[in-house]
Parts: structure tokens; C-alpha cells; sequence
RNA sequence: GUCCCCAUCGUCUAGCGGUCCAGGACAUCGCCCUUUCAAGGCGACGGCGCGGGUUCGAAUCCCGUUGGGGGCACCA
């Protein structure tokens, strides 16, 4: 007895589940690599969804693929989600009533239900090889055919099965993909048809019995319960496997998630982001002195808007005005200029204090292992608006928290700096500031200008040696300040050395 | 190739039929401030891809076209 395959069907999966309380969305990462921006966004917008009405938010790993996930990978992409604030209330970590939540620890729940779906005809053993579907594409594609799977295995008898198994063959368990359409309404994209025609018949198993992605996302979005499914536009065409799956699976229509496609994140050049576009890892953007805060704010953008003018905000207005009929669907290009502009706003909007202890372990990554944190509490204001990343601030502070035997003048700041006539600057400078009787900007500052007066240099002729002399650049923080926070006994060591190199 | 999706300054976007000869931000370029560099202030440059409709009226609606993106895996 044949399979007669599964009937024809009109799928209009219309209906939107309230957005309230009772909303579950999830993010659903596969960590076979570093969590990209693409992949943070998305799960950014699906976090907020929840946030927003108030719903649930879970994690959820797909590791099924044992060949491209690393246990590096899964820890490093829940600790970065953690570090750009989001959190969840079901998942790895915390667990939940659905648990456990990395998939791979769910391999006997996809092979229960894979099995249910073969002996419901569903789905069916396919024989094909890797070698034979590759080839066939290539002849559909070279005919313009579509290259899709060609249905070849659907009816096999008995007598044919046992043969290729006693070819040795191996097989996949396929889904046999109904005739027909599927319309559903899209959170962000409004109605979307497709018909089956252009949908083949799709593996849900691996011939080792691995449950594939399809079966095991399709198995986990019912039995968790979710209502929301927030994605990327990559799946937009998998969404009537997904919708066929849960019919098979037996879900009822009326608890059927929504979908919510996202618009990818593409690079300058239109192309999708990639390595060639640099640095697409989160953890990338993190080691180079952007803030979880900043990187957050940037992507909410990417894509989203709250309305009118406000660029500039934080996770408060996201949690509070995510609408997800809101996003764009158009692809959105990564600009790191903005995002560095962002990331300069937000170092501004810090207090020193908090300032302070972001940087300090930007100064100890550069090498300044013993810092002074009073002496850089002092120092953070100077350089707060001059930073647009963190990572600016080694190069900022360098004279300051430099060993006094390892400070030396840039070549090219000797060169340009310390010319004809620093020598005298630099001579009177010592002595004057000498005789101070309190080391403070008050004091230092008029009795450098009057040096400046006495020798009848402009204040740039007169501050750029002393700058070189104390800072070993030509572009230091404010320099009396900056000679304040060294202190009096530094300063002057660093003046008389150049008096003597210069002049 | 085929299916699906998309289309406002270089980039991200506001705009959801009249208040738009299109607003903001980033970038770029000027000017101001200024001891360097920044930050800040002011200003300039710059856009509704194209063609048809619908309408008294279109960036906003419809069709086509062009361009771009995505899918068509024993990846997810």
C-alpha cells in the first residue's frame, strides 16, 4: 500500500496572539561561532517584545549540529547577551518549566516526534545521497528548473527501500511538503503567500537520526508554548515548513504563533554582513571599547525607530515603546561611524565614576597594571569628551600613568614640538613653577601665560613646549590640568629633561 | 533561473493622502569657541529610483519597471 502523500491545503494562518502578559517569544541562537549583530539584534527585539507587554522570554540553544557548536561558543553567547543586558526568564542558567532548553539535550523528544511523522505518513525514508542531490540540483539549476528536492523518494515500496539498504544506503527522514499555499501575517511584512509549488519536500532528520533544524524548532516553539516568533528574514521561506510541521504535529491553528520577520543586517556595500564588512562579532565591538549600552541603543536603530527625532536612548524607552509593527523591512546597512558617535554620547552621559571604572580595565589590557584609581577618578573628566571608544583612553592617559623611567618623547613631537625657543620656555617654566606656592591649575595656569608674555610668545608657542615636555605628544587633555594631576615633582623632572634635549 | 521580500539625503531614519518646495542623526565641508585634540554652537552640501495610474491633492494608495536582499542543504 502506497502513501497517498498528504491533501491538498489552503493554509491562512491569519490570527495575531494578544500582546499582553501571556506573550512567550524566544531567541533561539546556534553558538557554532561568535554571536554577531545580526543575531543580537534579533534577539534585542524579540527580549524587548516580551519586556515590553510584560510576557516571557526564553533562551533556547540550538546545538543539534554537533559538528559546528563548541561549548566556547554556547558560554560566550550567553555571557555576551548578558553583557548587553538582556535576560531571560526560562532557558540555560535558570531553567523552566519547559527544560531542559539546549536542544541537544532534547534529542529523544525530535526523534518521538520525527518517528510519529513517518508512521502518519508525514514523512517518508529518502535514499538519496549527497552526491545525487547535489548533481541533480546542478541539472535543475543548468535547465532553470527549480533546484529544490524532486520528490523522488516519496512512494517507495517495501521491496525498493530494502534494495537501497541492501546498497547500503543510508536515509533522511523527508517531509513530504503538501500541495498547496501558505498565507500567514507577518508582524513586520503584513500578509505573505507562498505557494508549495516553490517549497520542496525538506529533511527533518540526518541518517544518524540527529533531528534537523526545521523538525526541532517546529517541536520546541509548541511545546514551549511560544506565541511570538521573532527571526530573521532568511526564514521568511521557511515559515510554511514550519506551519506544515505544526499541522503534522497535530497543533491546533488557533495556538499557532505569529511571525516576525527581521530585515537583515547587510554591509556598506549591500552585500550581507560578513567578515569582509570587519568586525562582525559582538564580542569584537566589546574589546574595542564599545559599550553594551551604545551597542544596544545603535542596533534598537538598525531597523527600528521610537518616532520623530530620539536617536539618543537607552534600554528605559525600548522596554517602554517596542512595537514590533514598527520595525522596517528593509535591510539595514552597519555604519561603525554612528555607532561610534553613539558610543562617544553615551561616554559622555556617564558619571566619572562609573567612566572611571570602565576604563580601568582598559588601562590594565594596555599594560598600566597598577593604576591609581583616585588618580584616574581625577583624570577620567579630561578625557570623557575626547573618547568616542574606551579603548582611547591608554593612549589619552599614557603620560600619567606611565613609569617615570619608561617615559620618553615621541620623535615626531621632539621634531615639531620642541624647536627653536622651547628651550627658554621650557627654563623659565621650570623656575617659575618652581616657586609656586600650591600646585593648582589656579596657580600654574597664570604663571605659564606670564612666561609666554615675558618672551613674547603667543600662548600656542608657549604651551606647545611644555605640552611635548610633560605629555611626550603634541595632542595631550588640557594641559594644566594634566600637569596638576601629575603632580609638581613629575612635572618639573619632565621639564628640565627637555630643556636639555631641546632649545 | 524561480519564489518571497524591500525601495526617502552617501548611511540610519522621521513621515503613515493635504500642516513636506520632505525633518533629525552620522559622515563630509565651512565658520565660531580655543594652549593641542576633542566636545559644543552655528551653517552648508545632499534624498522621496523610474514610468504609469487613483485622487481636488501622493514621499504616502495601486500597477508596471529597474535596482537590491533573502530562500530553493543530511546549516541554522
Amino acid at each position: 500500500m502506497t502513501n497517498p502523500g498528504p491533501a491538498p491545503v489552503a493554509v491562512r494562518h491569519l490570527a495575531i496572539p494578544p500582546m499582553d502578559a501571556t506573550m512567550r517569544t524566544r531567541f533561539a541562537p546556534a553558538p557554532s561561532g561568535e554571536l554577531h549583530v545580526g543575531n543580537v539584534r534579533t534577539a534585542l527585539f524579540s527580549w524587548a517584545l516580551a519586556r515590553r507587554h510584560g510576557g516571557t522570554f526564553l533562551l533556547r540553544v540550538e546545538d543539534t549540529d554537533r559538528s559546528r557548536v563548541t561549548d566556547e561558543a554556547y558560554a560566550a553567547a550567553l555571557e555576551i547577551l548578558q553583557w548587553i543586558g538582556i535576560d531571560w526568564d526560562e532557558g540555560p542558567g535558570i531553567g523552566g518549566p519547559h527544560a531542559p532548553y539546549r536542544q541537544s539535550e532534547r534529542l529523544a523528544i525530535y526523534a518521538e516526534a520525527a518517528d510519529r511523522l513517518r508512521v502518519a505518513g508525514a514523512a517518508y525514508p529518502c535514499y538519496c545521497t549527497a552526491a545525487e542531490l547535489a548533481e541533480r540540483r546542478e541539472q535543475a539549476r543548468a535547465a532553470n528548473r527549480p533546484p529544490g528536492y524532486d520528490g523522488r523518494c516519496r512512494r517507495l515500496t517495501a521491496d525498493e527501500r530494502a534494495a537501497f539498504e541492501a546498497e547500503g544506503r543510508t536515509s533522511v527522514l523527508r517531509f513530504w511538503m503538501p500541495d498547496g499555499t501558505t498565507t500567514w501575517n507577518d508582524l513586520v511584512r503584513g500578509e505573505i503567500t507562498i505557494d508549495h509549488a516553490n517549497v520542496p519536500d525538506f529533511a527533518i532528520t540526518r541518517s544518524d537520526g540527529h533531528p534537523l533544524y526545521l523538525l526541532a524548532a517546529a517541536v520546541d516553539d509548541i511545546a514551549m508554548g511560544l506565541t511570538h516568533i521573532v527571526r530573521g528574514e532568511d526564514l521568511v521561506t521557511a515559515t510554511p515548513r514550519q506551519l506544515a510541521l505544526y499541522a503534522a504535529l497535530g497543533h491546533p491553528q488557533d495556538h499557532w504563533p505569529a511571525f516576525a520577520h527581521l530585515p537583515l543586517i547587510i554591509g556598506a556595500d549591500k552585500a550581507p554582513l560578513s567578515k569582509r564588512h570587519g568586525e562582525v562579532s559582538l564580542a569584537w565591538y566589546r574589546s574595542q571599547g564599545f559599550l553594551p549600552e551604545a551597542l544596544a541603543n545603535y542596533l534598537a536603530l538598525l531597523g527600528w525607530s521610537p518616532g520623530g527625532d530620539r536617536e539618543f536612548f537607552g534600554e528605559d524607552v525600548l522596554l517602554a515603546e517596542f512595537d514590533v509593527r514598527r520595525v522596517s523591512s528593509n535591510p539595514a546597512r552597519f555604519d561603525i561611524k554612528k555607532l561610534e558617535a553613539l558610543n562617544g554620547d553615551w561616554i559622555r552621559s556617564l558619571t566619572v565614576e562609573d567612566l572611571s571604572s570602565r576604563i580601568a580595565p582598559v588601562l590594565n589590557d594596555a599594560g598600566f597594571t597598577d593604576v591609581d584609581l583616585a588618580m584616574l577618578l581625577a583624570a577620567a573628566p579630561l578625557i570623557q569628551i575626547r573618547m568616542n571608544r574606551l579603548t582611547e583612553a591608554p593612549e589619552l592617559l599614557h603620560f600619567l600613568f606611565i613609569d617615570d623611567g619608561a617615559f620618553a618623547i615621541e620623535e615626531a613631537a621632539a621634531t615639531k614640538g620642541l624647536g627653536e625657543g622651547s628651550e627658554a620656555v621650557l627654563r623659565a617654566a621650570s623656575e617659575r613653577l618652581h616657586a609656586l606656592a600650591e600646585w593648582t591649575v589656579e596657580l600654574i595656569e597664570p604663571a605659564v601665560w606670564g612666561i609666554g608674555e615675558l618672551l613674547g610668545l603667543n600662548r600656542k608657542r608657549t604651551a606647545t613646549p611644555l605640552r611635548v615636555a610633560i605629555t611626550g605628544r603634541m595632542v595631550s587633555p588640557p594641559l594644566f590640568e594634566s600637569m596638576e594631576l601629575l603632580g609638581r615633582e613629575r612635572t618639573l623632572r619632565r621639564i628640565d629633561r627637555a630643556a636639555g634635549i631641546g632649545g
